[in-house]
DNA sequence: CGTGTGACGCGAG
DNA sequence: CCTCGCGCCACAC
């Protein structure tokens, strides 16, 4: 298999995209999946700078809380979440959901 | 090609 | 659980 090229922006976009509805993923988790588990903020700098047809609402922090400047709001990510069966917790800006129960991981 | 920056992680308190 | 501080490495300009 071809594994990771080096690719680390197209591995991100291309787990994120596979993230099943009502599930969850870290950003540790995402990076070290494509190769580099310190390379979490780059995970964050894709997601900003990268393409805005992939599902990074359900792309979370560790502590469960989901990331800020969301395309669109944080708001907007709390209900595409509950829109999936996501329960999210929560007031205003800061929203937080049952990572130990949503957290997904692939080949799975 | 160099610089800055970031939607984070983790250890310690 | 929180905050503080350092490290990390790829991407944008």
């Amino acid at each position: 298999m071809v594994d990771n090229e080096g690719k680390f922006a197209e591995l991100v976009c291309a787990l994120v995209a596979q993230i099943p509805a009502g599930r969850v993923m870290t950003y540790g988790q995402i990076a070290g999946l494509c190769g580099n588990a310190r390379a979490s903020r780059i995970v964050g700098g894709i997601a900003h700078y990268g393409p805005v047809d992939l599902p990074w609402h359900r792309v979370v922090n560790k502590r469960g809380g989901l990331a800020s400047g969301y395309h669109g709001g944080r708001q907007a990510q709390k209900l595409h979440l509950e829109a999936e069966g996501v329960t999210v917790i929560g007031n205003n800006d800061n929203f937080f959901v049952n990572i130990d129960e949503l957290i997904w991981a692939p080949n799975k």
